[in-house]
DNA sequence: ATCGTTATCGGGAACGTTTGCGTAAAAATA
DNA sequence: TATTTTTACGCAAACGTTCCCGATAACGAT
């Protein structure tokens, strides 16, 4: 099927003007009769005409769109997130392209290369758990390319970033659950080299030593696919219940290990929080119908893509080379539920 | 900032070589030799040259980009069938535009309109629950631009189309709490002109006369705003509860008017399914994990979108005008917890 | 009558490709 | 050696715009 677009060309033929007058009396050109102007718009709207923004693009080189990669998007965070992204998109006139790289450093590379090669004005970029390697990022950047990393960032790129306050995030999870009494707290995350497991990991770690609790890390355990397969993460449990010395709580880092966690505690028959207590990052707003109702590590995703693509934009539209880079970190939000519930002193 | 890209002309200038020979190298004709092509093409791995796609679409008159228009994407449904859509649309080498509507008619107007000035090969939309009028979808589809509905359609508009089985997926839940025991089962629905409700009242119904209860329209109750707005929820719950003869269950049609339902009747204080049992179209995994587990109707979200894409890339790709068009129907699931367990009888 | 202004418009290059056509040199044939 | 064929490449148009330069006419000023 073919779409037979009208052109500035034949509204020219019609009226028997030149393609500039004809451009230039739809832009509204001073030195254009209002006559003719008139006349031009007049025919123009009758027949429909939308300029090709193709060509424009080509001509302006620009492309009034941006790409987004994330590993997947239904997840919460990320269609929150990219939610917000679409929304400033939006207002100021960028489309959203995007693609998933599900986890795997050879399908984010090939996307990035795909997406990057000018079809797009800037990226917005959360990595995938694979990726230890930022090359293929680096290259288009060095090249000109604006990219923000929000949530899973790029340590070694020095560009705009913008998380949620990880450290603080797990800190204050972790400190809660210490507060009710839970000493022997195990740990489920995402793959160790990710940004965000590393800054969960420290806040976790932090909120231990000021409580004087040491530190055991064969109660940290890795899923490296981020809780997407759920054998991966029941096996993790499992082996954390096979302690000698056993976990009282647990605090899951990532929306979907969270929510899988969960999943499995239930097959495996656990109790919560009484055969153990559960808080997480996620951000799911049906927490609060679980059972029991699961108390959570909220991170403000949509603000994220906001900020994110904000920053992008400005990068995008700068006149001058961008030297001086922000790294914005906003508040994730501690909401206390029944899953972690006081110890009972029996 | 701007991107300086290498071109097929820096290319011949660098090695002394016409842009035509170069773009010849690049694509393997026949008609250059293959020491000129080993030069072309060494030298254009060198530079890391990529050819601009947005050159390329201005003469093929092609962007190799589908656009998406669909109310909200943090929702599980649409999350989960941009998905699909993404994983067909990868493999055939589109990128996924996509936009919001946020079931507003006027944005979709603006939106439809800015992404099909051919900056977008075809359009896959799910259209918002205000929209009662179609023409800004017509006009373009009679212009060529191909377009496939997915989830809401546009009946009078004769295209693709690929569904959920709505009528039976409503029949079978509605059914099967009448199977249940419960006799005065509510519905709450989203807006009443979107064929998904028109679809799924009619399956409900259907239900009720074969087990020869009567329809009350008084048991019925619209949301326009499809759920995403919580008062609007509530508010309807408590029309329902406010009835003289009680309701002793409830069926609702839609993920998010599903799962707002679950947070009012917990902030109602309502003991599910003791006061009122809830069974529901939703595509959340989470279900299992409420209190009680819900039962609920599952639409195969990732396949409809796939279906749709292939649907799409079938008409963009085709030589001659399509004029048999396919609606697929794709068949729901009911999953049966606790959230419709048969009344105990006292 | 000549000149500089002003208003209004057209020609054509440019953005980066592809591709039909033309053509020189080299190779093959007569 | 003369002619034809093949090989290998360049020129230029085209896709739909914008925009720099001119160009033309009208008109008042000199």
């Amino acid at each position: 099927m073919k779409f037979e677009p009208v052109t500035i060309k034949d509204i020219g033929k019609a009226l028997g003007l030149s393609t500039s007058t004809v451009s230039r009396a739809l832009r509204g050109s001073y030195e254009i009769s209002s006559e003719t102007k008139k006349l031009v718009l007049e025919y123009a709207e009758k027949i429909n005409y939308r300029p090709n923004p193709i060509a424009l693009s080509l001509k302006e080189r620009r492309n009034h769109s941006i790409g987004i990669i994330v590993c997947e998007i239904a997840n919460n965070f990320f269609s929150q997130a990219i939610n917000g992204i679409e929304s400033i998109a939006y207002n100021r006139g960028y489309h959203v392209i995007f693609s998933q790289s599900h986890e795997s450093y050879e399908r984010e590379s090939v996307i990035v290369d795909h997406l990057a090669s000018r079809s797009v004005d800037g990226l917005l970029v959360s990595v995938s758990s694979e990726t230890k390697d930022y090359t293929h990022f680096k290259q288009l950047y060095d090249k000109g390319l604006p990219i923000v990393f929000f949530d899973r960032i790029a340590n070694e790129i020095n560009t705009h970033k913008v998380i949620a306050d990880n450290f603080k995030g797990a800190y204050d999870a972790t400190e809660h659950l210490i507060q009710n009494g839970f000493k022997r707290i195990a740990h489920i995350t995402s793959a160790p080299y990710l940004s965000i497991s590393e800054e969960r990991l420290e806040g976790y770690k932090e909120a231990l030593r000021k409580n004087n609790i040491e530190f055991d890390d064969k109660l940290v355990q890795y899923c490296h696919h981020g809780g997407m397969i759920y054998d991966e993460v029941e096996e993790a449990l499992k082996k954390i219940f096979k302690l000698k010395q056993k976990a009282d709580a647990l605090f899951t880092a990532g929306d979907r290990i969270t929510t899988t966690c969960m999943q499995a505690l239930q097959k495996l028959e656990k109790k919560i929080p009484d055969d153990i207590a559960v808080i997480g990052f996620t951000n799911t707003n049906l927490g609060e119908l679980f059972n029991p109702p699961l108390s959570v590590v909220r991170q403000p995703a949509f603000e994220i893509g906001q900020v994110a693509t904000e920053l992008l934009i400005s990068m995008i539209e700068s006149k001058r080379p961008v030297t001086e880079f922000e790294s914005k970190v906003l508040q994730t939000e501690l909401i206390i539920r029944d899953s972690t519930a006081k110890i009972k002193t029996k």
